[in-house]
RNA sequence: UCCCCGGUAGCUCAAUUGGCAGAGCAGCCGGCUGUUAACCGGCGGGUUGGAGGUUCGAGUCCUCCCCGGGGAGCCA
């Protein structure tokens, strides 16, 4: 009988959404959500509740039932609850408005405190409680600004006629000889963890002319940075027909597109972060600077980093183009011999190869690689000869150029580095719900 | 793999030259009718990461190990 009472009151009022507030006010709502914090000030109390969406302040006077003025004293942080209340607005409250409680129902009351409090934690203890982490204040926008990149980048290429499609995660062999790759037994033999979907992609694009996949890659290298993950995601896209330019094109539009769909998008999630977004967009509002991997080894040495002609970028030389262009910079025609078998040549001097790694400003780094990729079968063979690698698990990628093969060209996001840049975290292991890390497995 | 820093109460940290292990927060008890990480008073809370060593005496010095953080390299 007395649970056939709460469910008609809950039918009563209809349930919202802390940030659907502003369309209620001067209604009653019900508020389903967690105990985010509480103060008291003795015959009046406040019940600041999250839902997923924000926080609202709830007020509690003598007025309510004398068990929600009780209930609002006690119970503890992160009780989940069901709270009824009229909405209004008051600028003292945070948000601009607040619910005056008539009554609060806990759904589960904790038997024991919550681990993290609402003051300072060492990084090791919040990630060990990565699970209860997520709930706090910045970790909840964080994520949603993750989820609103993630839609841009589906939108964008939905706009463009792009096809989504899938890479495996299970492959029999590496993509790129470097990179350290995750083994596991695979039955009686050994199959890694993909570290790219790329030589897929470069398969669909044959059948689907434009495609793209955003899934997770894995990396077994043992970095230590606050730029790394062992298990991250990529959007990656490839595209047949489309050359090197076009390629650059391609993707300063779709990073341009993600920069300002999400600062609309998540305008106050970004607020709370306390991220500039005028600053942000205007780093984007221009087109992006392009310049060749020898005048960039020039930039380099003139802020004082040294390099030599043909080293990779270190994270001080990625710094150091992000801080001289203040936006992101495309680097063009790397030389050959530090970039995979897979790129096309330079037409013009077969030292370089026609790819570009697109550099973040403020220190974010390499957020986009790409090129445009070897397209017949005799440049093929010579470049995997040259690698050193062997031929037979390549045989179906050769076989692409061998069936009426065409230019193509494409490039792989990474995902939490485009996160982290446009929310302004510095370590990328907050913008994943679960980091994968060196010596990071759990939970 | 290499370099640097750290490990003291549930959490964040202090402890002078080697000389009685402390504070804030959290928890518990009490107070306060507009709080904003509220505030005020009281109470409980410790194998100082582990093992060994030096010493009358070690949180503090030495050796080894474990764990964490920051950075490099490599990469997105």
């Amino acid at each position: 009988m007395a649970e056939g009472l709460e469910e008609m009151e809950a039918q009563d009022s209809r349930p919202v959404y802390v940030e659907q507030l502003d369309q209620h006010v001067g209604e009653e709502v019900l508020i389903q959500g967690w105990l985010f914090n509480k103060r008291s000030s003795g015959r009046i109390r406040f019940v600041i509740v999250r839902d997923g969406t924000g926080l609202v302040q709830g007020v509690v006077t003598p007025d309510a039932d004398p068990e929600t003025f009780e209930l609002a004293e006690r119970l503890p942080q992160e009780s989940s609850l069901r709270l009824w209340g009229t909405v209004r607005a008051d600028p003292r409250a945070p948000g601009g408005y607040e619910l005056a409680v008539r009554k609060i129902e806990p759904v589960h009351i904790p038997k024991q405190p919550f681990p993290i409090g609402l003051k300072e934690h060492g990084v090791g203890f919040l990630m060990d409680h990565r699970h209860l982490w997520i709930r706090m204040r910045k970790q909840v926008p964080l994520l949603r600004v993750r989820d609103s990149v993630l839609w841009a980048i589906r939108q964008f290429f939905r706009e463009r006629g792009f096809v989504a499609t899938e890479a495996p995660i299970l492959v029999g062999t590496a993509v790129e000889g470097t990179t350290t790759l995750f083994p596991l037994d695979y039955f009686d033999r050994t199959a890694y963890l993909s570290q790219s979907g790329q030589l897929y992609l470069e398969a669909t694009c044959m059948a689907l002319g434009k495609v793209y996949w955003i899934g997770p890659v894995f990396r077994a290298e043992k970095s230590k940075t606050r730029k790394h993950l062992t298990e991250f995601w990529m959007a990656e896209a490839e595209v047949a027909f489309l050359e090197h330019e076009g390629n650059l094109t391609l993707q300063e539009d779709l990073v341009r597109y993600i920069v300002e769909f999400v600062a609309e998008d998540r305008k106050r999630e970004l607020e709370l972060l306390e991220r500039d977004t005028e600053a942000l967009l205007s780093e984007v509002r221009e087109p992006f600077a392009r310049i060749t991997y020898a005048e960039a080894v020039e930039i380099v040495r003139g802020h004082g980093v040294e390099m030599e002609h043909g080293d990779d970028f270190g994270a001080p030389a990625e710094d150091a183009l992000g801080a001289h262009f203040g936006r992101p910079v495309f680097v063009e025609r790397f030389p050959a011999r530090i970039k995979p078998f897979y790129m096309k040549r330079a037409p013009d001097d077969p030292g370089v190869v026609l790819c570009a790694d697109l550099i973040a400003p403020e220190g974010y780094g390499e957020i986009v690689g790409g090129s445009q990729r070897v397209d017949t079968e005799e440049e093929l063979l010579a470049q995997l000869e040259e690698y050193g690698l062997p031929r037979e698990p390549y045989e179906w990628y050769i076989d692409l150029r061998r069936y009426g093969s065409v230019p193509h060209s494409g490039f792989g996001l990474g995902v939490e580095r485009t996160v982290a840049w446009i929310a302004g975290v510095k370590h990328i292991r907050e913008t994943i719900p679960f980091p994968r890390m060196l010596d990071r497995l759990e939970p």
